[in-house]
DNA sequence: GCATATTTGTCCGTATGTATA
DNA sequence: CTATACATACGGACAAATATG
């Protein structure tokens, strides 16, 4: 035991769909980085090179420069002779993901003021899709939907840079979400909070919306701080699945 | 002509020194990575596949993987079936750069101020190393010092992640500097800003330092801007060298 | 601690498609 | 339009490191 591997995940993989000018390794990286962020390959899972290779039809070369691009999306680990791992997410990693998305978050708010009102019409929608979201109780989709509030909100600062950062950051902290067991009402709470911003923001209110993000982030980092540091009390006997 | 490859630099490559546990991708991609900071290999050059990896004698399989870091870095473009070239910055990749460097110093500044001060150390060092450079003429190092400087400033919040935003930043910094033919005094007349910033930082004296850090930003923006600009209107034939 | 099996690291050869002269 | 050069992608091979019994 202790040994494991990704292989049950790869059962609907009859090799992806080779389409446009996309690379194989970057199409290759796509389909890993969703299996990743809905939680279908758990942290700390090795990606075997060649049961991947063979499951998606493509050479080791190929998977190999996909490894590197997620390795540096800090999605996967690379341990030198030993392959490469889902990455886990310590509370060190945590603190500093919330302590710079709230940095960039803050400044796109400064940026929005600057400019004298920003077009919130994405930020709106990310919002009602969460809603939607959770009446129908679909709670992937309601992450997905808060992901996409937060690179919204930092987009209001209009730099691409600022964006692909965010991008990488929800991205990894998918990693800690799907660690949690009840991911059914983590995001409910937040909900009030996102349209509540969101009012803000659209009102022009730039100090009282990036009061109510400042006590957003905190409530939010130290409750899935706690729920990591919970689990590292049960021994979680390498449980199958 | 116009079809401008590095040919020429590879000259004293006889090979990277393999040692310790680095990969052959990451040897190749530090190899690269400086000769580009350097301004060894210039913006724009197409960078063979073949060529690079005869000179450096390596398979073009670990070549690529290399490539997929660099470009990830934004220092080199992938273009399909073209091949990867040496980036090159526009004024709106400038701005960006600019505007989120900005933004996660002062948010360092300000993390340092809700520590009530700040291990100041690595950042002094900095400065008084720009500033023997600068005494020795020697430029190029003149400019390895700046880019310590605003790593260190940017350090000052203690997060890994926002490091290594900054050192992309930084890097990437370089592909508009070597554009310009004066590199010679580019960088000293910042050297008293960043002198001045440093001991306000010293001295707690934490928005004084912001403003500063606001300006000098502003100024190093708009000269860098004005520089590339003007070199737009020359028609640059294509120089050998 | 040792022998073996597995897996990664790296290279080579080659066929195919694409862009450019 | 053809020809050439190049990137793309694959598969096989072997060495080196690691994991397993």
């Amino acid at each position: 035991m202790s040994d494991v591997v990704a292989e049950r995940w790869l059962d609907g993989m009859t090799g992806l769909q080779r389409e446009d000018g996309e690379s194989v390794a970057e199409q290759i990286a796509s389909v890993l980085r969703s299996r990743i962020i809905q939680g279908q390959i758990q942290p700390g899972v090795r990606l075997s090179e060649e049961a991947i290779a063979a499951s998606l039809d493509v050479s080791r070369n190929s998977l190999r420069e996909a490894f590197r691009l997620l390795a540096h999306d800090r999605l996967l680990k690379h341990e030198k002779n030993r392959g490469v791992f889902v990455r886990e997410l310590d509370a060190a990693a945590v603190r500093e993901i919330y302590q710079l998305r709230l940095t960039l978050e803050l400044s796109a708010i400064d940026t929005a003021r600057a400019a004298g009102g920003a077009d919130t019409a994405v930020l709106r929608d990310s919002v009602n899709a969460g809603l939607t979201s959770a009446v129908k109780e679909e709670w992937v989709d309601v992450g997905t939907a808060n992901a996409a509030f937060h690179q919204a909100l930092a987009g209001l600062a209009g730099n691409s840079r600022v964006d692909e950062v965010m991008s990488q950051l929800m991205a990894e902290l998918r990693l800690a979400f799907h660690v949690m067991q009840p991911i059914k009402d983590f995001f409910s709470p937040y909900l009030p909070d996102n349209v509540r911003i969101c009012e803000l923001v659209e009102q022009g209110r730039w100090d009282e919306a990036g009061d109510a993000l400042r006590s957003y982030s905190e409530r939010a980092e130290s409750q899935l701080l706690d729920a990591l540091s919970s689990l590292d009390d049960v021994p979680l006997t390498a449980s199958g699945t």
